[in-house]
DNA sequence: CGGGTAAGTCAACAATTGTTTACGTCATGG
DNA sequence: CCATGACGTAAACAATTGTTGACTTACCCG
């Protein structure tokens, strides 16, 4: 490993710090996260924090939006959506499980009313789209509820599986995708 | 309610600590609770959490206990199983819904080992619980797991709620059993 | 080459954290 | 009734938190 010089570069290091709190937020949640242990975690100084995100609540809020937009994005690749519970299977369980999934940070309260407001839009995003991808008569309020409920075993899964509840969290995307799609085609037919 | 002139009762003032306890820790997690909040909610000093429970994760085992027994003792009291979908839409969205759900310290995290021990155990019985319940055929391996995904459901739909996340937080019991009780129906049929 | 500015560091700050120690005070049994 | 011990409080502690201001250093453009 060579040691890389590491030269001055705002961008560079404002994406080192935004990676390395996304892990943290991600994986510890957001009051268990010190600046410290993120600027630490970036290789720099903390007062930087407060320089390129205002504080540590704004350095959330980007977690937040970059999280969202790696989903977006995420979805909008994969579309036409051409076996959705695999597809489920392979964000919560998929080969890249080193790093701290980083749909937790759905479910990280920071306290921050502006996050707060995010993270629930984004949800609500999230279970409509199921519900109408679920298409049959997206009409039914029935429907939203039910997609809420698969997007609330999505989410569950992925909390258990950080608690190391096993077999699941030992589950790989394919034995995980035979429930859910046991699931999904109970709860979302069409 | 007639105010009861507070008489030194260390018992009583040990449960008073617990309960506060009991409800910041599920509301709003271990780490974002401070001791003096809750000594303030139970209306005593500080001091006598680390006189009655050696610490504040001492006084958070102590919780998680808690929460543990009620559980065991409220399915013990509602043996045999008539309709679990309903009875565990009772546990999600029951009718004391003002109370954060004691459900909710299952799923918070302090970081000391001892308490995840415990939380890690009860999570793996009560899904072994479901699993066997379940009947059929509780060899099978597929069926804890499946156990284990509605149980993962059951958590996040507490979750979501908590999140305030529409129309899945304003649901009663009753529109929470029908997707609950046809995704048992599906995954864990017996 | 050299100065100006962006990038980064350092050190201190006030506030809050969990915990402990020394000190009151109530109640109760002899 | 009153001393003794249990119960409770107050104040301080060191450590850690987020944040800020003054300082240094590297880089780039003229």
């Amino acid at each position: 490993m060579t040691t890389p010089v590491r030269r001055r570069d705002a961008a560079a290091t404002r994406k080192a710090l935004l990676d390395a709190a996304r892990r943290r937020f991600a994986a510890d949640g957001y009051t268990s996260t010190s600046v410290r242990d993120i600027a630490s975690d970036a290789g720099v100084n903390v007062a930087l924090i407060s320089r390129y995100f205002e504080s540590k609540e704004g350095l959330f809020r980007a977690c937040l939006r970059g999280t969202v937009d790696d989903l977006k994005q995420s979805v909008f690749e994969n579309l036409p959506l051409t076996d959705p519970p695999r597809q489920l299977a392979e964000k919560l369980a998929g080969p890249h499980t080193k790093e701290p999934n980083q749909l937790l940070l759905l479910l990280r309260t920071s306290g921050d009313e502006t996050a707060e407001r995010i993270r629930r839009e984004t949800l609500e995003s999230i279970s409509r789209r199921l519900a109408t991808a679920a298409g049959s008569d997206s009409d039914d309020p029935r429907i939203l509820l039910n997609a809420q409920v698969v997007l609330s075993a999505a989410l569950g899964v992925l909390i258990l599986r950080s608690a190391a509840l096993q077999p699941l969290a030992a589950a790989d995307q394919d034995q995980l995708a035979e429930p859910l799609r046991v699931m999904i085609a109970a709860l979302l037919p069409g």
